[in-house]
This record gives C-alpha cells, sequence and structure tokens, in this order.
DNA sequence: TTTGAGTATTGATATATATCAATACTCAAT
DNA sequence: ATTGAGTATTGATATATATCAATACTCAAA
C-alpha cells in the first residue's frame, strides 16, 4: 500500500538514517521530494531477494526480518531492521540487485528513498560518503563475526548470542516479547527448530532465562555471555 | 624488512588498486609520497588482527592468507590476497583495528599507504569515494555468501566451493599448484585436516581432479560447479 | 644415510546436530 | 463447544563431522 501524501520534510525528522547529519537543509529537502511513504502489515514482504534496488528503505515504524533463501528453500536470517537504519544491501554498489528478502514482523511504515539521488550525494558530500562507508563497514564487521560464530560456535554459544543480540541491540532490554517464531529463531542462529526448544528449555532448567513463551526474561546474563563466548 | 627506496611513482604502476583510476596524477603523486615498500619471506606476518590500522596494503608480488583467529585457537582463513587487491578489512572506517590477520604464503612485496591520505581523499574526490565504497561492498557480498556456505553447504560442497575459488579466482587457471597445507585448506573450507584429505581422495577416487600432492589439475569443473550448488 | 620435525594419511570412535515421527498445545473460524 | 491449521514439544534415530590414535611420508639438517 503505497501512498505519496506529504508527511513532514527529512528535515526535522527524528526517524531519518543516522548518516543523514552529513547533509545541508538543502540537500535533505531534495532527498524529501523523492520519498515514497509506504505501510505493510506482519508478514508481508517489504522487498524480495533478487530485485532490483531502485530505492533505500527506511523503517519510521515497526521492524522486519532480514534472510537470505538459500539452498534447498532453506532460509538464514541475517538480523532483524529497526529505526534509524539504512536496508539496501551490499548490491547496492555492486550489481543493484537485491540479496535479501526483507519481511515484515509487525505493522511497518516504511520510508523509500530514491538510491540515484543518495548515489550522487555521493559524489558530491564527503562527509556523507564517509558515513556511508562507515555505514557499510560495521554492517560488514556484523557479517564478519557472525561467520565467525556460525563456523566455530556450537548450538548453545550460538543461541546465547542470538538472545544476547535481542536484549542489547534489537529490544535494548533484558525483557522483551519474542516476535520471532522456533522456525526463525532456529534461522536466525542457524540450527533446527527442534534444536532450539531443547536448548532454550536448558536455558530455562539452567535458571538463565525465563521463558514463558513469548516473554522472554534474562536472569543471568553473566552465565550467558560465557557461554556465547566459549560455545 | 622496511625499505624507503624510491620505486617508481604510483602514477603508471601496473599493480596499484583499481579504484586508482579514481584519482588525477596530482592525487597520484601526493598518495605515492606517503608510501613504503617492504619484503616478506614466506610465512611472515604482514600485520596481525588487534593492530591499529595505520596503512592500507597491497601487495606488488606474491600471495599472503588473510584468516581470524578464532575462539579456542582456531584459525578461519577468510581468503587469500594478491595483487591489485586493497587489503586494510572492514575496521578502517569503524574502530581502526586489524579484524584479521595476513601472513605472507610466499615471498611478498607489499606497498603501505597512508591511510590517513586515503582517507582524505574519500572527503574530496567523490568517484575514488564511490569506489572504496564499491569495494567494500564487494568484499561484504563475498563475506555473505562464504557465510550461507558455511551455514548451509555440507562438507563436500564447501570443499568443491574452495577448489573452484582457487582455480578461478586465485590461480586463473584449473591446473595450479597448492600453496595451502591440508591444515590450511581446511582452515578456508570450514572443517578437519582429515576432512580435507578424505575428501579430496574422494574426488580423486571420482575423477574430478588430479591430485599429486602439491600439483592439483581439475578434471571435471561441471561436476565440482555441482557438488558446490548442491553440497 | 640417519635423524627428526612437520605434514599427510588411514581407520576407529565419539559427538554434535539434523531428521523423523508422534503428540500436545494455541487460537481463530465455524 | 468443535474443528482445524499452524506451531511447539518430546523422544528415538540417523548422519555428518570432529577427534583421537597410529602409521607413513617428506625433506632439510646433522
Amino acid at each position: 500500500m503505497i501512498d505519496n501524501n506529504i508527511t513532514p520534510c527529512c528535515v526535522g525528522c527524528e526517524k531519518h538514517w543516522d548518516n543523514f547529519v552529513n547533509l545541508s537543509d538543502k540537500e535533505k529537502k531534495k532527498v524529501s521530494k523523492n520519498r515514497h511513504i509506504a505501510e505493510f502489515q506482519a508478514g508481508e514482504i517489504i522487498f524480495k531477494q533478487g530485485s532490483p534496488i531502485s530505492s533505500a528503505v527506511f523503517l519510521t515504524k515497526g521492524m522486519a526480518k532480514i534472510y537470505i533463501e538459500g539452498y534447498d528453500n532453506k532460509r538464514m536470517m541475517i538480523g532483524i531492521a529497526k529505526q534509524n537504519g539504512l536496508i539496501a544491501g551490499p548490491g547496492t554498489f555492486v550489481d543493484n540487485r537485491h540479496h535479501y528478502t526483507v519481511a515484515a514482523l509487525t505493522d511497518v511504515t516504511a520510508c523509500f528513498i530514491n538510491m540515484d539521488i543518495l548515489k550522487e550525494l555521493v559524489l558530491t558530500n564527503g562527509k556523507f560518503a564517509e558515513g556511508w562507508l562507515k555505514d557499510i563497514s560495521k554492517k560488514s564487521l556484523g557479517t564478519f563475526y557472525k561467520l565467525l560464530s556460525h563456523s566455530q560456535k556450537k548450538m548453545h554459544g550460538r543461541m546465547a548470542e542470538t538472545l544476547l543480540y535481542l536484549a542489547n541491540e534489537i529490544h535494548q532490554s533484558d525483557k522483551f516479547t519474542m516476535l520471532l517464531s522456533r522456525q526463525e529463531i532456529g534461522e536466525l542462529s542457524g540450527m533446527a527448530k527442534e534444536s532450539v526448544v531443547r536448548i532454550l528449555k536448558n536455558f530455562s532448567d539452567d535458571n538463565i532465562i525465563d521463558d514463558k513463551c513469548p516473554h522472554i526474561k534474562i536472569l543471568n546474563k553473566e552465565k550467558l555471555m560465557l557461554i556465547s563466548k566459549m560455545g
């Protein structure tokens, strides 16, 4: 559901991409003119792996899951997107294709900004280019350590890591409502759904977490960090 | 062994970073002034994970392995570096630390270019910034698909992929001399050295490769690609 | 030409983890 | 209330893969 109604311009918007601080008001206004707002219901796909990248996407409300559709119909979830973050992916400057799919986990409001405008700004605004380099580098580092984790950690370590990611990065609280199904937690932490169930049960039995199904509470964060490190 | 002797300036150098095409001769000359050449013997470390990034590194001769020193003293090799590629890593724009170690596989000549100079050019030369964004994005995509591979492929698939990487990307030939030990092949493909031996034997028995120990020849590339895709 | 240190190979075994199958739960629609 | 579809849980089993242990090979140095 796309609507083009005039929402307040990027100037003064609290929810824009962090890197927009490097834009002048004039540049922000230009960006605002090439912008569309769209709303998605939970479950709907925001963009699809393989499709061309025409816009950068920012969420102004809600959360979405980012996942690769891999071999043998198996999915690998990269992470969860929310406010303030650019969602565009590593294809932007390579083949102009999305390398992952993004789907709404909750009801979502998304802001689409014409990618050509942003790419032009790279050429004329050095600070903005630098900010984008930082942004991509940070994500790249994230992928890096996820690779290390998947290669070297065992299931308990990866699950601990995933819980810490959800608490620290996504919900900013040790007590949160789990948005993901067991299947999806498995896709995020790289294991079968049955293994998710068993390991969460282990953690509950050991009083590391309190898991009243959609409500998760981390009881012993130190231990979780230890398991994540060693696992 | 560092030596500061005057080698021909970056202008006209065949071996420089692809992204240097976006620099003017004046800019290249400036870069050349902040440059050092160093030679390394096979086995020597070029830079070390955790150390601060002061320079961008380019190889003008030889090859080097790039690896993360992970948990439990286990190593994960990211790939092999050679001519024309920037080696600096995702820390450059984040925490200014190397996130992997680079060690010479053969005798290596490396060109060190002051990183501050290059970072300055991002601010003043939009094309150069864009080129760097492309470079990082490509590497990021590589890490991405390596992550997918490690998460979803089985050993045979990963080994096939590794052999194709060595043939296509590194040696540009289906017949090459293996620079890596079985241990190192394992670090690159994510498996134990014993598994490397067994799988290479499988491939030899099936006439997919010819393996006279350091000399590898790919006999059936189609099959190898199939195994890589399905494995 | 022997020694020795590293590397490669092979077979036996242990372990982590996925898969399969059965059952239980949850909750929206009838 | 009853049905049904999806999800969660549990136990049994299969499988991929690592680890361990023993032996063989390679090649530089004594």
